[in-house]
DNA sequence: CAGAAATGGATAGCGGAACTATCTATAATG
DNA sequence: CATTATAGATAGTTCCGCTATCCATTTCTG
């Protein structure tokens, strides 16, 4: 397969691959000549890899490019493949002061030990967490927090789901992008997901005249 | 307060705060006279909403704008609260083969009809779940969505506590705005609390051996 | 086998987004 | 009355994600 034809196959422009080669989200390909080379499939999968990873997922060009050398990266226990996953997924960053940061760390703490979760202050997964809290704190809107402990049992469970589904792919490697997929276009779904149940629940709960007796009710 | 006051008490740069202003994020100051204005609580409320909107919840200026202007729409009446908050929020685009589409279309209408969700067709949010669903076939991992069902009852589990807590607040503007709140920084809240699940339920399942009660380990 | 089309590689340009800086005329402040 | 601050207008900056152009080689086509 050559150059045009990659295009076509993956719907991506001639110059917008030439960029992602450049930019490094795409390995060249095998050259037959110093001036020609040659792609297979890897690469039209590689290629909507990234376009979904930036349009679905909304990452940057750089968060992509750290988010594939997770996926390259050789030779990754089964165990921290998610660590590597995610390594590289952008983060939310947070300059606070010391007294919200306290705050935070605190309602951050009461949760994980509420559900048995072993936390580790200094990563920056608490961090992005702490930063969340912060900004609802800071926005007047506590109030949400009130809901954390279900959050965080519905993140458990999905985060379960997850676990089950990639654990079942072959080898490694696929577990390990598996890993990668499953978390960036996972937010999307689950993103979308509670939106439309949004919808669901407050039709069910303020259209109230016709429940329609279905096996669904206000019951969840 | 004038704008100085202000700029420090948001943490906003002076000239991004003008920005904002011709951009239609934040009301003019009440005018004491042609070239001086006078700033409340309220500017300053405002001020930190649009950031974490901006910075949390990772909108575009336009975004924030529609979003706003849903807050501040008067006289909604307390059912389509959440639509009014939807409406300006970013959907996933999808341009898609009608073959691609019907594929998607009768798993999302399975996932509907299990749970007992009553589904719009022509609504912006299920052709973005569309959108998703369609992006996971492509890179071919699909597999994500055996886990639909426990994904949409995690949505369903959320949104129930959502609209809990929204309901509990007072005025509609309170509601309206709780809603946009809880939804666009809910969805960050929401994906780092995975992410931290998905370190805990890993450690759970394959680090069995050794539960190792220190709080350093082979770190990420 | 000649001419047209495609390719790899390099470099430059472009349009939008989110600020940021400068300017001017007025107003508040010490 | 000199300094500083301010509203409003306009222009400039930086970054990001492409897109376009050019050129020296292949490779296809007739």
């Amino acid at each position: 397969m050559r150059m045009a034809e990659l295009s076509r196959e993956s719907g991506v422009a001639v110059a917008t691959i030439k960029y992602y080669q450049r930019e490094g989200l795409l390995p060249p390909g095998e050259l037959t000549s110093p001036n020609q080379a040659r792609y297979g499939a890897a690469h039209v999968r590689r290629l909507k890899l990234v376009r979904a990873l930036l349009e679905i997922g909304g990452l940057s060009i750089a968060a992509v490019r750290e988010v594939l050398a997770a996926i390259d990266e050789p030779g990754v226990s089964t165990h921290d493949v998610l660590g590597v996953a995610q390594h590289g997924l952008p983060a939310v960053r947070a300059d606070l002061g010391d007294e919200d940061r306290a705050w935070a760390m605190k309602r951050v703490e009461a949760m994980a030990a509420g559900r048995g979760w072993e936390l580790h202050p200094e990563s920056p997964l608490t961090d992005s967490l702490v930063g969340v809290l912060c900004a609802l704190r800071d926005v007047g809107h506590e109030w949400v927090l009130d809901a954390l402990d279900r959050y965080a049992e519905a993140a458990d469970q999905v985060a379960g789901a997850d676990i089950d589904a990639v654990a079942r792919l072959g080898s490694t490697e696929a577990i390990v992008e598996g890993a990668v997929v499953g978390t960036v276009l996972g937010d999307a779904l689950l993103a979308t997901l509670r939106r439309l149940a949004h919808a669901e629940v407050s039709r069910r709960r303020f259209q109230n005249p016709p429940p329609v007796p279905r096996q669904e009710d206000s019951g969840r």
